[in-house]
DNA sequence: ATGGCTAATTGATGTGGATCAAGGCGCCGA
DNA sequence: TCGGCGCCTTGATCCACATCAATTAGCCAT
């Protein structure tokens, strides 16, 4: 069940572009697929890790748990997008739990292998310090975001995130995820969230169509 | 009046611990100190940065400014500490603006010349990635703190993380830097710090004389 | 000393979002 | 077709913290 991935299904991340077929290769016969039904865990918190992942397709929460059992989703990961990597520096734990929300195929990396691979590959090495900068400066502005804004205005910024096709009314979007993991994500309560998609409703900013919403005046929605 | 610094002055630093001589000795000659009085800004946010830098002496505020100039002070950085190291590989600009507290002396180390070691040196890169991994990690937990906290858990978490000296009646310790700092450091307004003070005062937990703190009841503190 | 800073405290009042509670609604399985 | 069960919504109330305002206390610099 669990056979090598082919090169071509991890090549072009941006941490694996640069390789050579040698060294894609190696790496190739270190990782093995991981599949997952909606809800599974792939790993807890605190838990000794020796992979990091990547999403070929699906959702994967990561989040925290306070010691009540309240649930805050710190990030939701989805296709193409590589996670954990800096738990082969951390004393190999994982410091979120991670779930799927929908079926996923991942591919799981061997992270000693790994390891003795950047030990070898300054370039790689690099790669891998780009990507965990350009982490950092999102989680840095992640709690900009949470500590100095409304939950309006976090909930603006998500929607104007998404991928969205134009109409004649405005930019439509497909929210990905359930109300209340959004919620989670913008650390707001789903009844709060609820009200403030009302409130930009009535604003005429926004319509709003079960997970359908379309953003009416994209921007006025940035000022908020 | 900008001299390079001994290597004995920032050998002992993590990152540079396994480093040889020769090593050290190119790095020292593309570093520089650099001087601060209180008040003085290091650099902006969005600035190009060529260094990072290591602090000797002093105290640096590394924080952010909201549109209608409220700051909000990210992390203060103290001896011995290195930071904005990621900028190397962020678009060469630092996310964050840093002033000193206090007069402060550092040591800038020159980030061009720091990735050419980096390419020809993989233990540099692991201990650097090791670094960082540690840097997201703590940023994780400040955001998991942030949110699902209250302000008199954040202050009393704080307080415990402060080095301490012990006497008949509990552990005493100095406030490093002013109130109304902590108030931004752990995101409240400094009116509401100061009422968390006298509560913790009147129940028994702490006593407070000015910038002087101790720690009746470190154990009931924890459990807050 | 004196005036003018800024930090800190204290009180009164306002508010965003949480909490508690009660439906409505779509979806799925028997 | 009918429950049943999440998910979402809506309303009422509550609370931690912000805001606004006034006072006091240290701390230079003149």
């Amino acid at each position: 069940m669990k056979k090598t991935p082919e090169i071509s299904s991890f090549r072009l991340s941006p941490l694996f572009r640069e390789l050579d077929r040698d060294l894609l290769a190696q790496i190739a016969q270190h990782a093995t697929w991981r599949e997952l039904d909606a809800g599974d865990q792939l790993f807890a918190k605190g838990e000794v890790g020796k992979h990091f992942f990547l999403v070929k397709t699906g959702l994967i929460k990561l989040f925290l748990l306070s010691e009540d059992g309240q649930e805050h989703i710190m990030e939701i990961v989805g296709r193409e997008q590589l996670f954990a990597e800096a738990v082969m520096f951390m004393g190999d734990r994982y410091p979120v739990y991670a779930t799927a929300l929908e079926s996923s195929r991942l591919i799981a990396f061997d992270a000693p292998f790994f390891v003795t691979l950047l030990r070898a590959n300054p370039d790689l090495c690099l790669g891998l310090l780009a990507s965990l900068s350009r982490q950092m400066h999102a989680l840095v502005t992640e709690i900009d975001g949470l500590t100095m804004q409304s939950g309006a205005r976090r909930l603006a910024r998500y929607l104007l995130a998404q991928p969205a096709h134009k109409t004649a009314t405005g930019r439509v979007i497909a929210l990905p995820i359930a109300k209340h993991a959004i919620a989670s994500l913008l650390d707001i309560r789903p009844e709060t969230l609820s009200r403030i998609f009302t409130r930009l409703a009535d604003d005429g900013l926004i319509a709003v169509d079960a997970d359908r919403i379309t953003l009416l005046q994209p921007a006025l929605l940035k000022q908020i």
